[in-house]
Parts: C-alpha cells; sequence; structure tokens
DNA sequence: AATGAATGAGGATTCATTCAT
DNA sequence: GATGAATGAATCCTCATTCAT
C-alpha cells in the first residue's frame, strides 16, 4: 500500500521468466567473485548488484546466505566429484583437480574445515555435507597402503593442511605453497587444474 | 576532587594510570574470550561490555578493530617467543608451546595465514609481522638437517598446515588433530602446552 | 492451439471465464483463512499462494489491497442482508447472524468500527458503505420504542459496542463475551449462527 | 570498518548522557502522536524522525516495537491508576479518565482488547498486563450491586464495548459516541478529561 | 486469462565511532 | 581518564506491483 514504485514507463525491462535460470546462474558467478574478493561475509546486496539483479531475485533463489554460499561451493565439489568418477582416474589427479579449488577460492578453504556452528559467515551443517562428499570423492581412489590410508582421519586432515598452507595473494603462488604442502606430506598430485570434460 | 592524605602505606592506589593499565589487560583478555566465542568479527562494543569499560576506553587503548585483534594474538606470540628464549629449549618444546596456541585460539589460526588484505576481520600488515616473529623464534632452533629446513618456506608452511587441520569444536579434539598433522608431517612435537615461565 | 472436436456433451469447459470465477472464489476463500490466521495486513502474495493462483490474476480480480478485504467482508454483510430480507425475519435473529460473523472473521470486526482514514489495513471508504448496508439491514426490524431505537446512532453504537467486547482466542470464548454484551445491552438475540437459505 | 562517518566536523552534535532522560521522553511522546496519526504498525522510524532522534537511540531505550507500544501505553494505564487512587475517588470519575484515552488514543483501544497474539502491532503478553492493571484500578471502586458487578468479566467487557463504540475522525465525535455507549449500558460516567494531579 | 519472476522501495536492526559530561 | 549515549550509515529482508511469456 505505502509502496511507491518507479513512474510507470522508467521501469527496466522485465525480461519474464525467462531470465529466472539465467539470473541464478549470474548470481552464483558473481558470488563466486564477491567471494574471492571480499570474504565470505561480503554483503547479500554486492553480490546481487554484481550479478545485476535486484536484492529481491537473490532471496527467491536463495532462502539465505548460507544458500548463496552453498550453490558456489556445490559446483566446486561437484566438479571434484565428476573428476572423481571419470574413466581412469586417480588419486593423484583428483587431488590435483581439489588443489586447484583450493587455490581458486579461499571460500572453497573454509569449507573443508567444515566445523559447523558459530561462525559468522553462517555456513552450518551443509559445509559439513559439502565436506563429506569431498572424502567420499576421494576415498574410493585411495589405495590400500597409501600414505593417507593408515588412520581414517588422515585423509580430511591432509587436506585441510593442504587449505592451512594455502595462503598468498596471487593464484601462483597459493598454488606453489599447496604443491610443497603435498610434498611436505609425501603425497603426489596430478597437474594442479580445473576438472574439464 | 579534594585531596585525601592517608598515612603513606594506606594511600588509595592513585587511580589514574594505574586503571588505565588495568583496562586496558582486562580488555585484551575479554577480547580474547569474545573471539573465542563470536570469531573475530564480534562487536567491539561486545568486547568492552565484558570487560567491564566503556566503549570510550577501548578507543581509548586501541585505533581500530585490528589493533584490538594483534594486542590478544600479541600475547600468544610472545609466549612462543619467551619459549623459544628459553634456556636449554629446542624446537620440539617450542612447537608444543605453538600448537597448544593453535588449539586454543582459533583468531591465533589466523594469524598465520598473514595474507593481509580483504579479509573481514581487517587484520592487516600486522598479522604479516606477528607471523614474522614467530618464524624467526622457530628458525632459531630448527637444526640443520631438519625436514622443515631443506626449502625456506617449508617451515612457515608447515605450521599453517597444522592451523589448516586445527578443526573442531573442542580443545581436545583440535589437539588431536594437530597432532595428527605433526605426525603426518614427520615432526617431533614436545608437549602440548603454554609455556609457564 | 488447434481445434478439438468432441460430443457436444462431453467437451471440455470452456475454462476461460469459468476459470476466472473459479479463481476469484478461491482467492476469497483464501483471502478469509488468511485473515484469520494473520490479521488484515497479512501478504496479499500469502493469499495468491494459497488460492493456488499467481500473483498476476488477484490484481486481476482486485485493484488493491483493500478490494480483497472488502470482498471477503461483502460476503459477511451480503449474509446478513439476506438474512434480514427471509420472510418472517426478526431482529433478534438477525442479530444472530451479525453476532456469528462478528465472533468468526476478526475483520469482519473492524468493518463496523468503519472510519477510513489511517487505518494499516488500509480499508477506506469501502467499509463505511458495508458498515451503512448493515444499518439498513437492521433498521428495517428495528421495531419502535425498542432500547436501540432512541437515538438514530444508537443502534451501530451496540453493534459497534458488541465488537468491542468480542476478543479471546477460540470462537466459543467470543461468542460467550458477544452474549455478555448484549445482556449487558439488555437486547435480546437469536442463535449465533450463520444464516443458511 | 566498513561504516563511513561524516567528516569529522559536520557532525551535528552530541550533548552527552545528559540527553538521555530528555531523548526518552521524546520518543514517548513521537510514539504517541504518529500512533494517533498512523496506527500502532507505523514506522519506527517515523518515530524516532519525529523525535528528533537517531533510529539507534530508539534501539537503546527500547528493545523492541512492542517496548514503545507498551512504554507509550503505561503513561496511560499509570494515570487511570493514579485517578483511581486519589482521596475520594469513584467509579463515575475514573471511567470518565478512562474514556478520555479511549477518545484520545486509538492504540489505547487496542491495549484493552488484551487478546496477546498474532496481532500485527506486535504487542503480546504485555497489553494483557495493562488491561489487569485498568480492571484492577476500576474494580476496588466497584461498589457492590453496580450493574457491572454481577458477573466477574461484565465490567471488562463493559470497557471493552465503549472501545468498540469509539470511532470517528474527531476526539469529540469520539467521545460523544463513547458517552452514547456507557449511556446505553446505564453506566454513570464523571467528566471526560485526563487525571491532573 | 494465468503464471510466477523481477524490481526496488521501505522498513528493521546492528554497530563503528564520536563526544559531552 | 572513564562513561555510556547518540549518531547514522550499512546491511538484511520483505513485499506490493509490474510484466514477459
Amino acid at each position: 500500500m505505502t509502496q511507491r514504485s518507479l513512474p510507470d514507463d522508467r521501469r527496466p525491462a522485465n525480461e519474464g521468466p525467462r531470465a529466472a535460470a539465467r539470473n541464478r546462474a549470474a548470481l552464483v558467478a558473481a558470488a563466486r567473485e564477491v567471494y574471492a574478493e571480499s570474504g565470505l561475509t561480503a554483503p547479500l546486496s554486492a553480490i546481487a548488484r554484481r550479478a545485476g539483479v535486484g536484492q529481491g531475485v537473490l532471496y527467491r533463489h536463495f532462502p539465505d546466505r548460507a544458500a548463496v554460499a552453498i550453490a558456489v561451493l556445490e559446483e566446486n565439489v561437484r566438479q571434484i566429484e565428476r573428476a572423481a568418477a571419470a574413466d581412469g582416474a586417480d588419486l593423484a589427479q583428483v587431488l590435483g583437480v581439489l588443489t586447484w579449488h583450493q587455490t581458486e577460492s579461499a571460500a572453497f578453504v573454509s569449507v573443508l574445515h567444515a566445523e559447523g556452528e558459530g561462525s559468522p559467515s553462517g555456513i552450518p551443517a551443509y559445509a559439513l555435507a559439502l565436506s563429506r562428499r569431498v572424502e567420499r570423492a576421494l576415498r574410493r581412489l585411495l589405495p590400500d597402503g597409501h600414505r593417507l590410508a593408515a588412520e581414517p582421519d588422515d585423509l580430511m586432515i591432509a587436506v585441510g593442511m593442504v587449505s592451512g598452507a594455502v595462503t598468498g595473494p596471487t593464484r601462483e603462488q597459493r598454488e606453489r605453497r599447496a604443491l610443497a604442502a603435498w610434498r611436505l606430506l609425501g603425497v603426489e598430485v596430478g597437474p594442479v587444474r580445473p576438472f574439464e570434460e
């Protein structure tokens, strides 16, 4: 009742429902960028603005702040799962893909910490679920007798450790440090790159 | 308001500057607790409240949010430095102290990441300085031929790695994981405890 | 898209205008429920959703928020009018029907207040018109010499008074209080129930 | 950290703690006016603006929307209590004061409804408590054998009934209707005015 | 004629920071 | 020096309303 809109002729085009899917994708992409620049606590309005949509659209697609982050990170996890499911995949290759995501997205790193509560970014149990999916993908490829197969927790502890090593302003530097970390662990890693195909 | 004279030894302490120091200490202690509960992004007012002082006092002692965090972490670093400077200190012992702080204070973990920019907690270059001090303290005790002496970065990469492994709701769990991390690195660690004199 | 011809008596109903009427009815029914649960300020989207139609349909049928409420209340008023027009109707019976609506629909109560301005529900002059219709229906049955026939305003003031008495979480309690109110007014009321047929 | 303030020299005077009490009073007064004009659902920002204070001040003094309303209504109730406690007070006089508040403040009317839940204004159990206080004040003055002493609920039902009668754009009209309501109830009322001293 | 997405203004709430006392 | 109130910008979130399909 009180809401005033723009004069009827100065309203940006409404592209109709067709835009829905496009907008969602734009939001996820924007979120990825914004997270990279400003961290997981960046204002949601910044994400909407960068995606070129209104605030409401963001809320239509994602009920809360966590849902946005999950959508972003889910893509990363899915890529790792696909890499692990590919024909002839071996652990080193998949670790390369994982490492690529670790060096690419600071936000992804925090997922692999996966505690749950009180985090200011508000990502709760979801993160744990994503972390479990990464673990599942990796463990299937873990040969008996592998350095990380000794204790059940060792695999994900190692992943966390590499995350801890990944710091620095440029991706190149982060990659260098990640590789050093795997070397210190005595674990072989394939090429650090996104999974394609 | 007016001068009160009392026998010298029963004179009520000159509260002026003395109170200042006490307040500063209370603020740092309060910040440590608040950070542990709510993370580095907790409202400054919460810290002042818990310290039992007004907001203004906080600003008198610390110019900005980062300064508070630095003050907290500085204490951790100083303890590590003292541990390293103690008679007969060896690397394993000091790593034990370092590990204790890693498992105790989530905030401390982020310092050892020490990047600087866009972090939401706003800890800037200071963190780097603190990280350097930790490195200096450790490196003096690093024997030639030690696993972490091969490459210059390996030492602090390893420290970051252990930080990355430290997750979980209880300190006990975090300690367990930290020890697993050192084991995976093949590095010996002394008892995990604070440095006492 | 193309013409489908079927035997005359099995022709799928022309859904066009017929659906429109059905939708309108569904909206009014949904609004009644939503108002009961959440008050007159409930989001319009909630009404559309409960009616199982899109938001646009609501706007096609009702130009604004007030129109929806009016449509709901109009049904109540119409029932009272019908009760008053029925063969052999007397005042007590019709007051019983009126009272039923007062105890059934909190929204209806506000209509009988019928001021117009600043009300948050935005029901404007319409409410006044509805109130007038109720008055007209009742007054025709008001015998000379009735307690409420002394002053011209007394009739609707009394109605307002009963509305004011109608509070409480359950309809039963509201009915009890309404009856107490009529008793205090010394006015006889028939059975409290909707008008059927 | 991100908050930008005005240039240091263009900031409105901070009058210090002295203003606290004054501000609270200004807020309550502003709220009373705003409620009268726009109802209990008026934006809190409108209240702060009219009081000439920042939004934060409102939140400092009142934790939530309900608290503001309570503060306003509490003043009304207190006046009624004082009127009832005055030397030689009798029921008619106090009902006059009560009626004055009913005709003055639409918001006060809703308190006397005092249900509790789902109201959009969010005033919960508090309203009930206020209603009880009014009842207590009145009942002490209710003589045995009074029209409203027959049933325990009759007293407050009558009050609610008068509230229900109180409609209309001007106070004068509302008073006229309130008096008509008391007349229909056969209850004597003293002069309709605020309680002074 | 229906759908349901998009828009974006408005309102709630929080907190960093200043400053009179 | 300390206190704690005030300020107001920033952010979150919710709808009323429009409109492409």
